[in-house]
DNA sequence: ATATCCGCTGCATAAAATGCAGCGCTCTGA
DNA sequence: TCAGAGCGCTGCATTTTATGCAGCGGATAT
């Protein structure tokens, strides 16, 4: 939009840090680009930038208007999107921060059951670790987050919200296959191939331990909940997922089974938007369909307790 | 601001409702009006207003794009007052919407206070009865709310609440000055003067009435709470208004004392804002001066029942 | 010390917005 | 029924605005 162009340089040069990097990339002279800022300083009354030795940075002020321009452009977009869906069109774009959990089977699916409704909306998907996510919802680079176990939870609406108990994953020839209640104690018996700190089925299992007076210590620690998947089928070893993320049905070689829910109550998944924020259509829709595929899993499986055979 | 330019054109041709006519308001000429009004619907990707025979008209998409338009600048400005903030200077405008109670003293001595600390920060007071207050939030034609009894409360969120309880007014010859406890009935023996049916003490004395099977039947009705002070001193009538709007001793002429709380327990003067709306920072400070001296107010007078001497 | 990168400015030029005149259309009122 | 008024819209000349080019002075890094 035309109107934001002044906008758009002003994020270039933030980007680039100088005026004359930002006018390579803007295909400005640095000498016109220079002047819009200037114009623009002068109509808004103050300096938005420290002019430095070696660049420009945001003063404090032009951090307030970083966060205007943000969110005037979402609200553009979203009015746009608003009027596409009232002009019968469905177009737009969905943006997901989500937790690697909703990876291989889930978002997959959910995304294209609403593409073959509505073809015209595109999507993209982010992998982002808990608090990352709700990062991204605040600046307006995702539209909806996913997440297990989110950390903050200001400006973190919460749309819906999934209970998700811890599950281990092991082979099926696995002396844990024969357990009926599979308690925390008999998976630490085995060698562990863990999650990285920063998530929250690790956190789960940290706490869990700790008030039983153990530790846990990993063969393998990984950032990849599918790296976790695939070991565990080369060394006998037990992993940890929540639900969503694994089959329905057990494969046939790769089982999995809820940690008894008196060792590991379990968390929430959650599904989010940003605080007091009008989503665009697509979003919005996108958003319900996710919520009444939650709610139905739910309904399949009640119990967080619930033992997969 | 330059980049609002289009914008502020694409107002000025629904208030005239035809681009000729906007043309002159605008010092433009129609042609060019026209071109940036086909220019932008051509970057909206979809046409803004209707042509009628008879001018231009807002079509759907183009009420959508103004409730933008309007938030847009309404944001701006909060970020220019919070830039300003933090340089230190202290200017604003400060709009706000109330009822007529607020007006005779409440209202002037507490901007007087503001202004007298802060000379930068310009007032609009606009009255409004309880539904147009709300509206002109929602509208961004009102920073600030102040209110007896709103009505809808949708988009209204409460900053602060204060009880009022009904008082009555009357001269200081007349008969109730006597009564320790001013029952209703004593009030509808005389001759009632009310304010319309628009307002939230009529509303509560209706419904008092009612519930006692009683009607009220106004000797004079009025709009104006100040029409009511003075006409009850040329005719031995009784009055009623909210204490706010009232001296706090009594004058020479005229007594005032809350109606006994077992016949009117009172209503609600709400002080809000548009609901999940960020403030312009003078509207804030002021909002929270507001609260305190309402707060002051409620503990000088706790009690609903409280009766002036 | 020198070379480099920075923001900024005067001036000529390119690009965009505007004004002017006029078209076709619809509705109004004698 | 028919002229007039009002409307949105467009081609073309003109004005206004934005941009490019070249160069200045200052701070920094080597």
């Amino acid at each position: 939009m035309k109107h934001l162009k002044t906008f758009v340089l002003i994020e270039a040069v933030v980007r680039a840090g100088s005026i004359r990097k930002a006018a390579e990339d803007t295909n400005l002279t640095a000498s016109a680009l220079n002047r819009r800022i200037q114009a623009f300083e002068q109509e808004f009354g103050w300096p938005i930038f420290e002019r430095l030795p070696r660049g420009m940075r945001l003063n404090p002020a032009g951090e307030l208007l970083m966060q205007h321009i943000q969110s005037q452009r979402t609200d553009l977009t979203r009015v746009q999107s608003q009027v596409a869906d009232l002009s019968g069109e469905r177009r737009g774009h969905v943006s997901i921060a989500c937790s690697q959990a909703l990876l291989p089977y889930f978002l997959p699916e959910q995304i294209a059951i609403y593409r073959s409704a509505h073809p015209g909306v595109t999507f993209s998907v982010n992998v982002r670790d808990r608090s990352q996510a709700e990062r991204d919802l605040a600046s307006f680079s995702s539209d909806l987050a996913l997440v297990f176990e989110p950390v903050h939870l200001v400006e973190f609406e919460v749309l819906h919200a999934m209970a998700q108990p811890v599950h281990a994953i092991f082979r099926r020839d696995s002396p844990l296959m024969q357990r009926t209640d599979l308690r925390l104690r008999y998976c630490l018996d085995h060698h562990l191939i863990l999650p990285a700190k920063a998530y929250g089925v690790r956190h789960l299992l940290e706490q869990a331990a700790a008030q039983r007076g153990r530790t846990l210590s990993a063969a393998v620690e990984t950032e990849s909940f599918e790296f976790i998947r695939h070991y565990v089928l080369h060394e006998n070893a037990v992993g940890f997922q929540i639900p969503i993320g694994l089959k329905m049905d057990n494969d046939r070689l790769l089982a999995h089974r809820a940690v008894s829910p008196r060792d590991i109550v379990g968390g929430q998944l959650l599904l989010g938007q940003m605080k007091g924020r009008t989503l665009p259509v697509a979003s919005a829709k996108f958003a319900h369909q996710l919520a009444l595929a939650l709610a139905a899993r739910t309904e399949a499986n009640p119990s967080h307790s619930d033992h997969c055979p």
